[in-house]
DNA sequence: AGCACGCCGACT
DNA sequence: GTCGGCGTGCTC
């Protein structure tokens, strides 16, 4: 019999993450499963925690199990692959089980202990504290957290005097366990008598007062309705109620109700279109893959506007009518409402929206809606691939190349390698959409390891931008000094002309990169991290884009008292400063991180733009993503080579990525857009490359430079950041743990190497130095048996020191 | 992490 | 003699 179930303990650190068996009790047997939350006796002093069953057996090899106290769920929380997938992913992130399950439950789900003290009998003979304690219980109905009681009695040593009550059994405390986020319940009233006989008592004027009259009238319309709604809605008080209450007409009744963030709005309902030539071979092939309910993995390399999202809608639909389910994984800044819409619109109900900006409330019901059965479809960002679904049907990725797909804490987790698992426990198809796919994804499907299908027709036949690239070197021989080249400043002056709209791009927000002096050569930085201050006209302020410090900014230098200090490089609030002085009588507007701060200030600044008809707007990264403008015939494009020297061996990757994507963003309409790109190395064939559109020859050129160099995918590289207060200590640190690396490291294949302890490119973050460890390693299961141990071995060495270790597989930050 | 055990120094 | 410092080791 499986009286004994195998639980992980959540919030543990590494040095006893690991799964602990434990006696069911007898009058839990039954009620207990897999993949539920339970509350456990742990170590000497048999503190409560929270744990979560993994798994149920017969038997043990320990003798003398304690046995678990209490269950927290009444039913399992994850399914069984959930669970395998918890496993591997505790594995190839060399992470703790603890860490990995958390991902699992949606934020505020954790349980939280509070001591609660109780009144039992009420002791009058006491005296001094013990009474007043007492007293206070009373006033409280009898029930306290031991916090505030302690707070709103005063009493400095109040323990003390708790536990001599306990003994007198005057009170009893014990260990509560509550969550963060709770079931929203609301008050609804209803009916109580007859609704005939409340017809009758209206109709024969019985009921005299008209507030009454109202107020019954909507509860014979409907069956509940909550208190707040009718006291609005009949423009009564909460009093009125209580008068009916006690007539004996209604009554109250907690209820309760799911918060749906999208419960003010109406969603047009679409039907299918009738899919092209392209489109209906991919949806064929794939709903074939589907039926087959194998593993299945499908690059969709499509261009922009080619309709990857209608293909996407369409095998969703056949998921449904087979019985299974489907996750929709989209970059976080490109789930907008329009794409909410276009889902909401074709599955109704059924689709789940899951990213960051809903509260705690909202995903804890969205979440639990899936887990219900309720939801057939759920779109969201990086976290929705451990959506709660038990028929998973497939795994659509869209713009797979993101990083933001990685998770940046830990476990650091790729959002891409997750779902090809998860897909892989579940028998489920998994369909990668790009216009820009990954050099890895690329890679594989190329080499037939993948399935790989194009659509490289723009719906409505759109033309294709005409893209232009600008030698800035060039500009400077010719005299021309200013951040626009002269091509790109007429253009922009014909566009504002034709009341045409331009977007201008460039991928630094603030005002100057780095302030420089020109008679000493000091660069500001922030005092806590090794990175230049940026300056920000806006406040006059220098700020650091690491850690956020910020000082005002400085007329002279600080070390050698020159005034000949001032800002350097180009940022997207200088170019919004240099347009309003160029381009007199034109409308700007900024998006980038500085404007985007407040909640729908993103949604604003678009929506103004479009409808306003601002002439320019100037922003980052952030608006490459899939808007359409159908006005913007002009796209600039500033310093486009600026990410290739970052060190980092994607930088080629991702600059030919962004430019096309920015690219991309001109002509959406009817008139043909324009393109033009300045960069001072435009050679590199990323540029070349992106202004061609061609991402064939990019990835002929960039796989061939991976190939040579011993870069992913022809490699892996695992990267270890040791980091501390004492740059000496850390450094010491890292060379020990390069020695353990040296030790366990055998059996060499071509191409491994270990490299460090050197620098990291950002050798400081929050006053914190950073020494890093490369190690490239061909074989993925050796790196992270090397890696495994190399975090093994740290914390059981961990002594006192405060320098904290961090290990990643082919990071996607490598500063 | 948190808690107990245990082995040394400075106090009533 | 004993109280308390924190190094070490264990947690089903």
């Amino acid at each position: 019999m499986n009286n004994i179930a195998e639980v992980v303990i959540s919030n543990a650190t590494r040095q006893f993450d690991r799964i602990y068996h434990y006696r069911i009790p007898e009058k839990y047997l039954g009620r207990v499963n897999t993949g539920m939350r339970v509350i456990v006796p742990f170590g000497k002093s048999n503190r409560l925690l929270e744990g979560y069953i993994v798994a149920l057996t017969g038997e043990s090899d320990f003798k003398d199990l304690k046995e678990i106290s209490e269950i927290v769920d009444e039913s399992p929380v994850f399914n069984e692959n959930l669970i395998k997938l918890a496993h591997w992913m505790k594995y190839r992130y060399i992470s703790t089980y603890s860490d990995v399950f958390k991902c699992l439950l949606p934020p505020g789900t954790g349980l939280i202990s509070s001591k609660v003290v109780r009144l039992v009998n009420c002791d009058t003979s006491l005296k001094g504290n013990y009474i007043k304690i007492l007293q206070k219980l009373k006033d409280n109905e009898g029930v306290m957290e031991y916090d505030q009681l302690k707070e709103e009695t005063n009493i400095k040593s109040i323990t003390k005097y708790l536990n001599k009550l306990a003994e007198l059994n005057c009170i009893s405390i014990s260990e509560e366990f509550g969550t963060k986020v709770k079931r929203k319940q609301i008050k609804a009233a209803y009916l109580t008598k007859p609704s005939e006989e409340v017809q009758e008592d209206i109709e024969s004027n019985r009921l005299r007062n008209i507030k009454h009259v109202r107020i019954l009238e909507m509860l014979l319309e409907n069956e509940y309705i909550s208190v707040s709604d009718l006291t609005k809605f009949a423009g009564v008080s909460k009093g009125v109620l209580e008068t009916l209450n006690k007539y004996g007409y209604i009554d109250f009744k907690n209820m309760e109700v799911t918060r749906d963030p999208y419960e003010s709005q109406n969603f047009q309902k679409t039907s299918p279109l009738e899919p092209t030539e392209e489109q209906k071979h991919i949806i064929d092939s794939v709903k074939e893959m589907l039926d087959k309910k194998i593993f299945k993995e499908i690059l969709l390399h499509g261009v922009t506007g080619s309709g990857k999202t209608e293909v996407y809608l369409q095998l969703i639909e056949h998921c449904i009518n087979i019985g299974k389910q489907a996750i929709v994984l989209v970059p976080e800044i490109s789930l907008t409402p329009q794409m909410v819409e276009r889902f909401k619109g074709r599955f109704g109900e059924y689709v789940a929206i899951l990213h960051s900006r809903l509260s705690l409330g909202e995903r804890y019901d969205q979440w639990r809606l899936i887990k219900d059965g309720k939801i057939k479809v759920v779109i969201g960002a990086r976290s929705a691939v451990f959506a709660p679904f038990d028929n998973l049907g497939m795994i659509i990725i869209d713009e797979e190349h993101e990083n933001s797909y990685k998770s940046e804490i830990t476990p650091k987790y790729h959002a891409v390698e997750v779902a090809r698992e998860r897909c892989r426990i579940e028998n489920a198809v998994l369909m990668y959409g790009s216009a820009t796919p990954s050099v890895e994804n690329y890679y594989r499907a190329k080499n037939g390891e993948i399935s790989m299908f194009t659509m490289m027709k723009r719906a409505n036949n759109l033309m294709l931008p005409e893209v232009r690239v600008v030698d800035m070197r060039r500009e400077l021989e010719a005299g021309n000094r200013s951040i626009f080249s002269r091509i790109l400043h007429s253009e922009m002056e014909e566009n504002i002309k034709n009341n045409e709209q331009t977007i201008i791009f460039l991928n630094r927000r603030g005002h100057s990169s780095f302030v420089l002096c020109r008679n000493c050569g000091y660069v500001l930085k922030c005092p806590k991290c090794d990175v230049s201050m940026t300056y920000h006209s806006f406040d006059e302020r220098l700020i650091c884009h690491y850690c956020g410090y910020t000082v005002k900014n400085v007329s002279t230098c600080p070390k050698c008292k020159s005034s000949h200090i001032k800002g350097f490089g180009t940022g997207t609030q200088k170019i919004e400063n240099e347009i309003k002085k160029h381009f007199e009588g034109s409308s700007v507007i900024r998006m980038d991180m500085d404007t985007t701060s407040y909640k729908n200030s993103h949604e604003e600044i678009l929506r103004s733009f479009r409808e306003d008809n601002i002439n320019i707007l100037v922003g980052t990264q952030m608006i490459a993503k899939g808007h359409d403008f159908p006005n913007v015939t002009l796209v600039g494009v500033l310093a486009a080579d600026s990410m290739l020297n970052t060190g980092d061996y994607r930088a080629t990757e991702r600059t030919f990525q962004l430019l096309t994507q920015v690219a991309g963003r001109a002509g959406r309409g009817v008139i043909p857009g324009r393109v033009i790109i300045q960069a001072y190395n435009v050679e590199n064939y990323s540029i070349e490359c992106a202004c061609a559109q061609d991402y064939k020859s990019f990835f002929e050129k960039e796989i061939l430079v991976r190939k040579k160099l011993v870069y992913p995918p022809f490699t892996n590289i695992g990267s270890i950041v040791l980091s501390g207060i004492n740059d000496r200590t850390v450094y010491n640190r890292a060379v020990s743990v390069k020695k353990f690396i040296d030790e366990c490291f055998s059996g060499v294949c071509d191409g491994d190497a270990i490299l460090g302890p050197f620098r990291s490119v950002i050798s400081k973050i929050k006053n914190k130095y950073r020494w890093r460890i490369n190690i490239k390693c061909k074989e993925i299961g050796k790196l992270i048996d090397i890696l495994t141990k190399v975090s093994d071995h740290f914390y059981a060495h961990h002594g006192k020191n405060d320098i904290s270790i961090s290990v990643d597989i082919n990071p996607v930050n490598m500063l």
